[in-house]
DNA sequence: ACTACTCCCTGCCAGC
DNA sequence: TGCTGGCAGGGAGTAG
């Protein structure tokens, strides 16, 4: 589910009702999701205040007053929602608009501001592959979960440069190149399709192909690191894409979506002008890629 | 060191 | 109307 332009749009979203807030309680109504909870989960939270949300990759990132940080991966069906008080008894009485599915609500985080009962965030992710873990700011590049991940697709340093660098050598396919988060960062199946839908380039060519020795930039490897920035861009500014019941921490939905170029496109025409291929749809590493074999090669 | 494959878990949808 | 199989935004772990 989530890749990078839906985890900024949760943290987005989650920022008006977290930031500066202090937990006033922690439910956790099991024992683990893809990993055990860490010890004395609630516990450790009750009472801090939240300094700040930051998102690295996929990755979530609760800062607090002393240090901590809660680190949240939503996994393939993580995510949050904020209530407020009126909307949580609404839910209990009534069937509320925003109302959803609550078998799988996990966690739920009790906010207090101003010394005012403040919002609930809930963590709702029906396959459990999501996990939260703690570590310290002065150690949080060196965690585990995030010491080896690669650069970010955001801002400019991902460059033709850059890129030939990271893929030179690499004998695998480019679509398992640009999965790999000790390489770039944030990518996943949607935005990585969509990627090389718009570089032209085809999702079975050999990673290392499109590098030049060295690491120097090439003709393909600049207008791939283009199309990456770009499609993560855009996809931002769209709120992230909304498939099946993914939704916004506010209960909106985002719509880039409705702007595939080939993802969960199989069969239909491809949309480049002057090109008259069908979307494909092939299976890597497990995988579903989607692509247009007529004008990405 | 690399690369490839399996597995974790639940829900949903198409096809019988 | 069931049932069944396949598939889904990810990544850790293991085996070559």
């Amino acid at each position: 589910m989530p890749e990078l332009p839906e985890v900024e749009t949760v943290r987005r979203g989650l920022v008006p009702a977290m930031e500066g807030a202090k937990i006033a309680g922690v439910e956790q109504r099991r024992a683990d999701l893809r990993f055990p909870f860490p010890d004395d989960f609630a516990g450790r939270l009750g009472g801090r205040t939240i300094t700040a949300l930051a998102r690295r990759a996929k990755y979530l990132l609760v800062h607090f007053d002393d240090g901590l940080v809660l680190i949240c991966h939503l996994g393939m069906s993580g995510s949050f929602r904020v209530e407020t008080a009126h909307d949580a008894m609404l839910a209990g009485e009534f069937h509320h608009p925003r109302s959803r599915d609550t078998r799988h609500d996990h966690v739920v985080f009790h906010l207090e501001r101003d010394g005012a009962p403040g919002a609930h965030v809930v963590y709702n992710d029906p396959r459990r592959f999501g996990f939260m873990l703690f570590s310290h700011e002065k150690e949080l590049d060196r965690h585990p979960s995030l010491a080896g991940l690669g650069v970010e697709p955001t801002g400019n340093a991902l460059d033709g440069a850059l890129l030939s660098a990271l893929l030179h050598g690499k004998r695998t396919s480019l679509k398992a190149a640009l999965l790999d988060q000790r390489l770039i960062a944030g990518l996943g199946n949607i935005y990585v399709c969509e990627a090389l839908w718009r570089a032209r380039l085809s999702p079975e060519r050999l990673a290392t192909s499109i590098t030049a020795a060295g690491g120097k930039a090439t003709v393909r490897s600049e207008r791939l690191a283009a199309a990456i920035r770009a499609v993560i861009a855009d996809a931002i500014a769209a709120g992230g894409s909304s498939l099946r019941d993914y939704v916004h921490a506010d209960g909106s939905l985002g719509y880039f979506q409705h702007a595939f170029a080939v993802y969960d496109r199989e069969d239909e025409a491809c949309t480049r002008p002057g090109c008259h291929g069908i979307v494909k749809r092939i299976t890597q590493a497990g995988r579903s890629t989607f692509y247009c074999s007529t004008c990405q090669c």
